[in-house]
DNA sequence: TAACTTAGTTAGCCACGGCTAATATATTGT
DNA sequence: ACAATATATTAGCCGTGGCTAACTAAGTTA
């Protein structure tokens, strides 16, 4: 081991707190960021993205997809006026850009790897939310220089 | 691009289904191992993890601490009585372990990679609770070939 | 156009994991 | 032993993201 604090309550204390609490703050992202990805690809794959599209992508119930474009609404992410289309903002667009790059990234860093393309795609999702700029970098580097 | 579904919203339905549950259900384990890990760190550390201690390392106030580790009792990885002292079970001390083993696989992984080891252990903190056993192997073949 | 079907929303429930304020128990020091 | 302090719990609030049931709007088709 090369890190001088293998056992983590060794670390300071604020530090640990700063981790925890970034990963709780990720986890609040998290939701508008696969929203905001998956829409951007339905719309570019069927001309719309429609909540009963999104829901069946989810795998979850209607009315939940109903609540949470509430949120991307709110946080200015689409428009969507009841029983209309959802567009995407500007914001919207550009954070659905660097979604879906992050999201490549790490799948393509993830078989370059070796790991096989499914679970690479499966860890991705879970993984891409957690990744910090200087990591996603080494990891783009590491795909460009092994993988495809 | 390796991947032959580069794209998510071309892949078949149920998978990408597949994936959001499995990160649904990743969460809810979460808390579950962060807490059993940071226990068993304490008790390792300083003979006891008092509801204070972890309250301090999670960065969250004690009655939240209090109400997870009703959780933790129920689910049978704790055993704890009112105002006294918290023991791990069996069962958690197995979590324990297995979580720590993950954990520092994760971070060896990330310092192998070229990672900082301040932003490897912040990043491990969030990708631990989605990689799944394939990818972890080849994250321990990787880092015992590389690294320390 | 009227009836039926499909899609979307609203209302209202749940568990989770945050929080503060108030209370109860332990611990410590005189 | 008792008072003061520190720790732990309870009660009760909030927002999130699930759910079902009931309703509304849109689209289709006879």
């Amino acid at each position: 081991m090369t890190n001088s604090h293998s056992d983590p309550a060794t670390r300071p204390v604020e530090d640990q707190v700063r981790q925890f609490e970034s990963v709780r703050t990720a986890h609040q992202s998290e939701m508008v960021e696969d929203y905001v990805e998956l829409i951007a690809d339905l719309i570019h794959l069927h001309g719309s993205a429609r909540p009963k599209d999104i829901a069946e992508r989810l795998g979850v119930a209607q009315p939940t997809v109903t609540k949470n474009l509430a949120r991307l609404k709110r946080e200015q992410m689409i428009l969507h006026e009841p029983y209309r289309s959802i567009q995407l903002t500007e914001e919207g667009r550009q954070l659905a850009a660097s979604c879906r790059k992050r999201h490549r990234t790490v799948v393509a860093f993830l078989i370059a790897l070796g790991v096989s393309s499914k679970v690479a795609e499966h860890d991705a999702e879970g993984i891409e939310h957690h990744v910090s700029e200087e990591t996603l970098q080494v990891f783009e580097d590491f795909a460009c220089k092994r993988g495809t």
